[in-house]
RNA sequence: GGGCGGAUGGCGGAACUGGCAGACGCACAGGACUUAAAAUCCUGAGGCUCGCAAGAGCCGUGAGGGUUCAAUUCCCUCUCCGCCCACCA
């Protein structure tokens, strides 16, 4: 045969699996079913090899339940919104929609030559109106539930733009457009009650057994739910009250001031009362000019004291001074704390800078708190009743004393936060909301959606948002009273489209429903989730809270969204991740036109692990290459009449191997996702095939395990394996052939051999019956000359046979 | 600062539930084929010491300690690297 040419056998299968619409599946019923889902990809322009890496795996689990005879549905789709988009508009003058579906229909091209098995007719993208409708029906379900509501939050304001900026359009503090200084801004935002779900979310793991512990710990870590309490303690020089929120309430007694962050509502409540409020308001507009990663970054506390103000602490009724500082957050608990500095490391050293006073109240052994603060257990000191008892009791006897004395409760606290989805941008869902004059926020009708995106828009850059330069938008009738009114001009987190598109995959061109009811009862759960591990929190938590608000919608019945999750790792190049900025990317394009798509698939699958990070190496990739050509040279090899004819002995050893190898890729790709481990086994096989001396004249044995070959390697290596099906004589495709089985009896050896230790030391080797008995194993062993000198002038203490493993000696 | 991972030959990695460390691939060396080279096929190899050799012994999974007949695997202390989140009271 002749040389292997990928790129013509390439181009010739993806045409006739299109052709022939191999994987079109309109089934919902009957059948085991199989749903396998990849991250829709962001649109960016190009393939790279992250998505190569991604999509690759998919497609092998897609491609081997196929073989496994269960009814796959594979989708793609797009997710299309986003800030590039609007970047490039701003940039290059070209109206979002068509950059992204040029950027489409580019990566789409580059999707079928890696030859991925994806049902295309099931394809959309976010952007559409046909989709997004469905997230303002939605959005207007969920307000009228009241998971929906308005608050004022922190944006980062670009005063010379006049524009709000996301994270990353400020670079080191400066607008990414303008590079003037960032400013923060409240501004009246839309939120969604994720909260009320934390509970739930952070329970519902337990029936998520398909997924690594390291996501669900992440996410544990981001609900974040911790006991504590909740005191109020009383503003000396007035009526007010301060809330503080604080896990360790057995440290009351060590509260030395409050710290309040700058933002606190307190401060501008008893204003009159400060004294020194020109100082106080110059260090607030001070914090509110940083930005948060600044905020944060800045190694030393800073804050300044309310001074003519002070609280009481009420648990032994001593006046402590209050603080604004900014390293206490608005977000989290009350905005306000009691500070402990000498069982608190930050209170501590904020303590030390402002010279107010430490108390110990928990004596750890050998515990100093004049060096750092003390956060250990210990016994409670200074404490008043209290004294001389655990801190590990003293939690819940504290917060029982402050609960019975009514300055306080017990209380729990999430880190989640509620959703922030409001976005001034243009390319995103608009909200489906009216301003009133007369009747407020109204919710748009139903039957008025969805409302679409106007053409009429400018992208400058500047301005608050491009949706409010547009009057045919803006201007609209109330659907309550009819009376002039004004569109709501924010438009949606694009956390929201990926929230349930795996839903609109199962129905996806429904234009009554978002998803017909019954089409998703039979698809859903997916099976198989792949991903990149940096959506552990944020899209995995978002997609589940979706999902359970659905379910109480009565949209579906599953809990839980996504039974088996796989997170892959980083493509990296160099040590790092492979990036424009960097100038480490190699392009799929180019190793696909080099060495074709099955190459890049099966390099990208073998040279490491799926969930760790894969280190590109061109060396590797040449590798791959010379095992896929070394397969296609097999079919001449194995045609090939040898000179003698088989040993029977020789014929059961491939066909052990053989089944031994069935048996360890299909567990591996099942059970385990060890691709790289596959693939190394079938490699296994192949060079036992090389070794194998009676090609064409053993009644087809090589014919045989030439075929198993092929067959594993169809999900890594599809294009190669139609080809070289084809010339075997086959009709089929061989994506639509059976996995092949193994026989567990065929796998059994007639003796085995096992090592024998002497103290922990490899000492010899001996044959033996599989499954022996321990006495006839040990006399064989003390039999053995070998063992024998080693044991010369020794006195054996005991034996230990693990059977089929391992026999150890232990002798003195 | 917090959370989550990781560290095994020259390199990527393998090793079931505590049971022969280094499978498979890359790079390297030697051989066959060739006028030659490339390609291909075959063979070899963790390090050190002894031996002409067959072989034998010791060391070895980031560092140090521990448990065990036996530790890459379990426990304690530490170092370095990556990712996510940013002072979470």
């Amino acid at each position: 045969m002749s040389d292997y040419n990928h790129l013509e056998v390439e181009k010739k299968w993806q045409k006739k699996w299109e052709d022939d619409k191999v994987f079109e599946n309109f089934e919902t019923t009957g059948e085991e079913k199989y749903y396998c889902l990849v991250m829709l990809p962001y649109p960016s322009g190009n393939l790279h090899m992250g998505h190569v890496r991604n999509y690759g795996i998919g497609d092998v689990f897609a491609r081997f339940h196929k073989m496994k005879g269960k009814n796959v549905i594979h989708p793609i789709g797009w997710d299309a919104f986003g800030l590039p988009a609007e970047n490039a508009a701003i940039k290059n003058k070209i109206h979002p929609a068509k950059w992204t579906k040029q950027n489409i229909a580019r990566m789409k091209q580059q999707f079928k030559g890696l030859g991925i098995s994806y049902d295309w007719n099931r394809e959309f993208a976010t952007c559409e109106p046909q989709y997004y409708k469905w997230n303002q029906w939605y959005f207007i379900k969920m307000w009228e539930k009241g998971l929906v509501f308005r608050k004022k939050s922190n944006v980062n304001w670009c005063p010379s733009c006049n524009t709000v900026l996301a994270n990353e359009q400020v670079s080191d503090g400066k607008c990414w457009r303008c590079s003037s200084a960032v400013e923060r801004r409240d501004m009246e935002q839309w939120f969604i009650k994720i909260t009320n779900y934390a509970d739930e979310l952070l329970e519902a793991h337990k029936e998520l057994s398909g997924w690594s512990g390291q996501v669900l710990s992440m996410q544990k870590n981001w609900i974040g739910k911790s006991f504590g309490a909740e005191v109020d303690f009383k503003i000396d020089e007035s009526d007010k009250i301060l809330k503080i929120f604080t896990t360790r309430p057995d440290t009351i007694f060590g509260a030395t001031f409050m710290a309040v962050a700058p933002e606190h509502e307190i401060i501008s409540d008893i204003k009159s009362k400060i004294t020194n409020y020109n100082e106080v308001e110059k260090y607030i507009s001070e914090s509110a000019k940083k930005s948060n990663i600044e905020r944060s970054q800045s190694k030393e506390k800073t804050g300044v004291e309310l001074k003519g103000i002070s609280a009481v602490n009420p648990a032994n009724g001593k006046k402590i001074p209050i603080f604004a500082a900014d390293y206490v957050l608005t977000g989290y608990g009350t905005g306000a704390i009691m500070a402990v500095p000498a069982h608190d490391q930050r209170d501590w050293e904020f303590a030390k800078k402002y010279g107010t006073s430490i108390i110990e109240v928990i004596k750890g052994e050998n515990s100093s708190v004049e060096k750092s603060a003390y956060e250990g257990e210990g016994v409670l000191v200074n404490s008043e009743i209290f004294d001389g008892i655990k801190s590990s009791q003293a939690f819940e006897k504290i917060s029982s004393w402050v609960e019975a004395q009514g300055f306080g409760k017990k209380t729990i606290n999430f880190k989640l936060k509620d959703w922030l989805i409001s976005r001034q941008r243009y390319w995103g869902t608009p909200i489906p909301m009216i301003h009133c004059s007369k009747c407020g926020i109204v919710a748009a009708n139903e039957k008025d959606l969805p409302i679409t995106l106007p053409e009429d828009v400018e992208f400058t850059g500047e301005g608050e948002s491009p949706l409010k330069s547009s009057e045919s938008f803006v201007n609209t009738k109330c659907p309550k009273c009819g009376a002039a009114a004004k569109r709501e001009t924010d438009t949606m987190d694009t956390f929201v489209d990926s929230s349930w598109y795996f839903l609109r995959y199962c129905d996806a061109h429904n234009d009554k429903v978002p998803f017909d009811v019954e089409k998703v009862n039979y698809w859903m759960p997916v099976e198989q989730y792949i991903g990149g591990i940096e959506h552990a929190c944020m899209h995995l938590i978002y997609s589940r809270f979706w999902h359970k608000v659905m379910r109480d919608l009565g949209l579906v019945k599953s809990n839980e969204p996504f039974t088996n999750l796989l997170t892959q790792g980083m493509v990296t190049l160099g040590g790092s991740a492979m990036s424009k900025s960097k100038g480490n990317i190699v392009s799929p394009d180019e190793i696909v036109v080099k060495y074709g798509a099955d190459t890049a698939r099966l390099f990208i699958l073998f040279a490491a692990p799926v969930q760790k990070q894969l280190e590109w190496s061109d060396d590797g990739v040449e590798g791959c290459w010379r095992f896929i050509n070394r397969v296609w040279r097999l079919y001449d090899l194995i045609f090939t009449k040898s000179q003698k004819p088989a040993e029977e002995k020789d014929k059961n050893d491939i066909l052990r191997i053989m089944h031994q190898t069935i048996k360890k890729v299909t567990n591996d790709i099942e059970k385990e996702s060890q691709f790289n481990t596959a693939i190394s086994s079938i490699m296994e096989l192949v060079n036992a095939l090389y070794s194998y001396k009676y090609h064409s004249n053993d009644d087809g044995v090589s014919l045989e395990v030439y075929k198993n070959v092929v067959l594993l390697m169809t999900p890594f290596t599809p294009h190669l394996c139609e080809e070289i099906w084809e010339n075997l004589g086959n009709k089929n495709f061989i994506s639509s052939y059976k996995w092949p089985n193994y026989d567990e009896s065929k796998i059994k050896f007639d003796t085995i051999e096992i090592p024998i230790q002497i103290n922990g030391k490899v000492r010899g080797k001996i044959n033996i019956i599989p499954d022996s008995n321990e006495q006839s194993v040990k006399e064989a062993v003390l039999a053995d000359e070998k063992i024998a000198l080693h044991l010369k002038n020794k006195q054996i203490i005991k034996f230990i046979y693990i059977q089929n493993k391992i026999f150890t000696v232990v002798a003195l």
